[in-house]
DNA sequence: GTCTGTTGTCAAAGCGCTTTGGAATTTTGA
DNA sequence: TCAAAATTCCAAAGCGCTTTGACAACAGAC
């Protein structure tokens, strides 16, 4: 069943029921609902393919997934793709997704945009200087990055939580509470929340003259094996840290383990707060003790990219160009007075 | 630049150039040459959408992706994605992913196959009776399940391990070696790989007058955590397991965790074989204990799935419809005589 | 010299949709 | 009452590709 043959089913040019269909205002209301009555009867679908040529839109986002030997798919990025999907959907559009090794993301990124399959991009996972933004730039595309690029100017749309705010005021709680030692659990070095989380906390120790020392700061992928390993080491520094700021809960999981084994107790010898991505799976409030948390959702995130994304192809917008949002800092079980 | 104008500029119809471009054999190789040359020169692509309409394949294949509220969007389901990303790069195919409630798969499913997207569908994470299986059919578009669906008639395209024969083996081993209580760490209940591996375990141990208590299976979806977590309550049993049959290496990460902490030696007080879905960043080698495994490569399925499914639909058939792949059972030091 | 077969090329007909530029028809305003 | 404006609809021209059917051009066979 085409348009050809469902016009001609209903005595009328196929305009006029494209018109009807695609809300045009120039079309009389009875016809329009003739129109819709037979889509449903018939079933009628109009072909994308054809949509597509007729329209120059593909209907469909193009994202590049890391995703290659050594690389940890990890819980973060399906509940961040989960609200993407969830948009997507309701509008009729779709991801293409490129999997690339993440050495390989800026040829991948111009695979997919050069294969005419997708209207617009999005990359996530940025780094300092990150290369693919020269790219995007270039290629006459709208796109959108979740995060932004530690080190080059921010001429670019962006959807980004305020991560430094985050820990500055995280790490300000904790100086309040009396701590003077402390740890941070981070995400990969070379990532730019991981850089301005890291700031942020510098930041507020500073104003008080403290220092973060290197040995207690670690970077890693954000599983909660590497949460473990990285505090057990810092609990057997011989000054050991009493504050830890944590990149995720994921993280936290395992750093509490570390903790609990070490026969130390959460919220009374370590204080401990983390970001909390809003992982359905991972509720703070559900840990043994409940978390002190910087919360925002990443699923939410997901959401309103895909909104703007796809307002954007549609040319629905405007929508600002840049977003920067505010964590809310929540206060639990997990931080307590310092110990003396 | 589009086929038209470089016709015009080769002097050649459009016919001739696109049939150069399409490897067609009634065209001179001298033809063919200087059309490949101007292609290079001038960097012409071929519209997709143009193509697609012509020729009524649009070059995708569609897949679910199983994320929702709970779901853990986990490493196996990664791995296995790069392997059907690798073969669909070569082929210039890319995927269309919907993400979906598990609950809600059916219906995902529905919406990708007739949104006109995609040539050929793709399923994995198949349970017995799946659902999904009978709407498959009545489809009308190629797909292939990875995976086989427990209590269907398999009259279905599918790729599959031999997960029943890789856990009656390794039970057998491990029977052999003297063990007689037998504990299972298996994947979520309801899905068809735990179903089979269940029952090679089972069967295995039916042989010597075995049985499986109850309390000696764990169910539950293929983290560290859950694996520390079903083996912690193992060794608390009155009459513990010595031998430990488990349905991935990550699942064993936790176990053996539980078993170090409990003071206890893997591959003297607890043997444990694993299945090795070759993660590349968990090598059973390199465990502290080196890990006894069933091995079959997750990305190595990918590829052979993208492969198939791309040649369907570019008819290079004929395929076989259904493979069943052995696994490898490789002895390392995890397992050793039952301790008496 | 005609006839059959090959080989290399082309014009033109789709594929199924959107959109442009009118053309009918009805409503409005004076 | 009639012209102008608004409303409703349509025919036809693309979008950029593939593919069908036909046609030159040339070779070799008779």
């Amino acid at each position: 069943m085409n348009l050809k043959q469902l016009s001609e089913m209903l005595g009328l040019s196929q305009t006029t029921v494209s018109r009807a269909l695609n809300g045009y205002p120039e079309v009389n209301e009875a016809t329009r609902e003739r129109v819709l009555q037979a889509v449903q009867e018939t079933g009628y679908r109009p072909n994308k393919a054809a949509q597509r040529l007729a329209t120059g839109k593909a209907g469909s986002i193009g994202l590049v997934m890391p995703t290659a030997p050594g690389h940890y798919s990890d819980v973060h990025f399906g509940e961040f793709l989960t609200g993407l999907g969830e948009e997507a959907v309701r509008h009729d559009f779709h991801f293409v997704i490129m999997p690339s090794d993440p050495d390989d993301e800026v040829a991948a990124l111009r695979r997919l945009a050069i294969s005419g399959n997708v209207d617009a991009l999005f990359v996530a996972y940025m780094r300092g200087h990150d290369p693919r933004l020269p790219l995007l730039k270039s290629l006459s595309m709208p796109f959108l990055v979740h995060g932004r690029s530690f080190g080059t100017e921010p001429d670019y749309p962006y959807l980004d939580i305020d991560n430094e705010g985050a820990f500055y005021d995280a790490t300000r709680l904790l100086l309040q509470l009396g701590h003077t030692r402390f740890g941070l659990l981070n995400g990969p070095e070379h990532l730019d929340f991981a850089i301005r989380r890291r700031n942020g906390v510098v930041s507020a120790l500073g104003e008080r003259g403290l220092t973060l020392p290197d040995d207690c700061i670690s970077h890693m992928s954000m599983t909660d094996e590497h949460g473990q390993f990285a505090m057990e080491r810092f609990l057997q520094l011989p000054e050991r840290p009493t504050a830890i700021l944590c990149s995720s809960t994921v993280l936290a999981l395992g750093a509490i383990r570390a903790v609990t084994q070490a026969g130390l107790k959460l919220g009374e010898d370590i204080s401990l707060i983390a970001h909390d991505d809003v992982l359905p799976h991972l509720k703070p409030e559900n840990f043994s003790v409940p978390l002190t948390t910087t919360r925002s959702s990443l699923r939410a995130a997901g959401v309103r990219i895909a909104q703007r994304l796809i307002g954007t192809v549609k040319q629905d917008g405007p929508f600002p160009e840049q977003e920067l949002w505010k964590t809310e800092l929540i206060v639990r079980a997990s931080t307590g007075a310092a110990p003396r």
